[in-house]
DNA sequence: CCTTTATATCGATGAACGTCAATGTGAAAT
DNA sequence: ATTTCACATTGACGTTCATCGATATAAAGG
């Protein structure tokens, strides 16, 4: 069947579960873990980018051919978005015969959602130090 | 004793947690949700706020002139940051006397690290590349 | 009052971003 | 081979942003 599937997508520059980082509130962040978290937030910064991700998420596999019309974006536009939301690990495309197929990565989301984690034993009554 | 103390910091225009919204892999997002996770990822997509945030989150709470030094920018940058971190609802700042404390609003936070979720069950993951 | 201290705001500058029209690329269909 | 189709890339434009110096505000101590 498919013969011509090829990996798709630039090469992520942030590979986050292999390497970052304690959650948030434990340990404060270096320098390099933050640019490194603070580029996939950037990823995630566009209400286009958001949308794009969640009908991607939401559906398994999406073609870009079908982003177009929900989105109200030009083609090239959401080419380019597609490009960050790959580049940052946040989903990987796989072009089968003429369509890229976009699917998530779980693991780089959910890396993300562990960081941000705080832990809701700072109660508001404490005392903080 | 703290006759001054004030609440203080903008008036944060991201209340998540009232309104917003599914995790991005169970239904697709509204623009309008879009736009204002979009603006919350913002606040989040800078090293220099990531590594305050997490200063102020792991420490519980931080003063405003205990940031300058190990993030190594000037006084009005902080100043900035902070600002964008208080009107994302990430964090809340406090005045009491000269210095203005600043502490995570854990709910808001919690509330990113949800919609973020995304579930591993998703049926066709198996042939993740 | 005046001075000091902590923080906020203003103005400017250079960089990065979102967007689209035009064009390039490579594979499928005729 | 030629055309068509899906997508990527380029170039340009206006906007937003991070940063800092200068300045303003506001509170505490004299």
């Amino acid at each position: 069947m498919n013969v011509n599937v090829k990996s798709h997508g630039s090469e992520p520059t942030a590979k986050l579960a292999t390497w970052c980082c304690a959650p948030v509130d434990t340990e404060a962040l270096r320098d390099d873990q933050a640019s490194a978290l603070a580029d996939v937030f950037a990823a995630l910064a566009d209400p286009v980018r958001l949308r794009i991700f969640s009908l991607i998420a939401s559906q398994g596999e999406v073609c870009s051919c079908n982003l177009e019309a929900p989105l109200q974006r030009s083609q090239p536009t959401i080419s380019h978005h597609t490009s960050r939301l790959a580049a940052a690990g946040l989903i990987v495309g796989e072009k089968r015969g003429r369509w890229t197929w976009w699917r998530p990565v779980a693991g780089q989301v959910d890396e993300v959602a562990r960081v941000l984690r705080v832990t809701p034993s700072t109660g508001d009554a404490d005392t903080l130090a």
